[in-house]
DNA sequence: TGCTAATTCGCAATGTTTGCAAACTACGGA
DNA sequence: TCCGTAGTTTGCAAACATTGCGAATTAGCA
């Protein structure tokens, strides 16, 4: 996603307003890859702007989301994932700690089947343990 | 998955009870590649034995997972999908009809980062449209 | 400075899934 | 065949993530 300074400029343009909430989510999210979810920047945030709303985060987040700017990512770990990379890439789970964090693979193998598919996207989840949590089981 | 009758003797072999809840969805399961969700089991359960709690069905299906006679998906659709096809594959998500297909791949990429991940399973989902919806939109 | 459309916020509602307790039943043994 | 009991079913409430709505508030332009 684009800076805080050009995502003001961005909104703006769009119609939209920039307000405190949006500015410090901005900042929360720009070069942030943990892959949050609604709650955690909803935590985050109330951290720097007490009575912020989880409401106004999930607002902002599909505003974000529906301008491209980020990526509203589901690996099946009950809530969504919200990344500000929007570049093409995948995802590894840690199944010990629950960590997210960004795979990039050399080519996405083609389906072979179904015949008459029309792929319009491909995402991988792969599931394991991180290197950390590999180290503290050995 | 195994068979109704397969399962019947290894359910009983697992000191579980084959009732007739059990046997039902057992059915209904066999041969099946709609991946259905919880609710359309228990609306097709219904049909055939009203009465039937979606409490049981939710309780079956988590058994069967849990013996590994199926596979619980999550393809990002709210829900989760059951798969009694527990080989290794992948799936399609029509995104107008949400219809879900199964697609394998002739080899899953090795994640090229991030360094020390022990990946124990890959997973791959593809949105797009499927033949039927491909077709009619044109 | 004022207007007005956009935003925030709290709360209720949605949908999926699980916890719990009481009533019921499959099935191995007498 | 009948019984006892451990395992099941069921309905309901609760947990969790997310969205809808309306009243109060505010950004940003004229």
């Amino acid at each position: 996603m684009r800076s805080p300074e050009e995502l003001t400029v961005a909104f703006r343009a769009a119609g939209l307003k920039v307000t405190p909430q949006r500015q410090l989510l901005f900042r929360l999210l720009h070069n942030n890859d943990t892959h949050p979810t609604a709650d955690t920047l909803f935590t985050e945030a109330s951290g720097v702007m007490p009575g912020i709303s989880l409401r106004t985060v999930y607002q902002t987040l599909t505003e974000l989301a529906d301008m491209g700017e980020i990526q509203m990512v589901d690996v099946g770990t009950g809530s969504h994932r919200f990344d500000p990379n929007v570049s093409g890439h995948h995802h590894a789970v840690c199944d010990t700690c629950g960590a997210v964090q960004d795979v990039y693979v050399k080519r996405t193998p083609e389906p072979s089947a179904p015949h008459g598919f029309a792929v319009n996207d491909a995402h991988i989840v792969y599931r394991g343990q991180c290197a950390e949590c590999s180290t503290r089981a050995a």
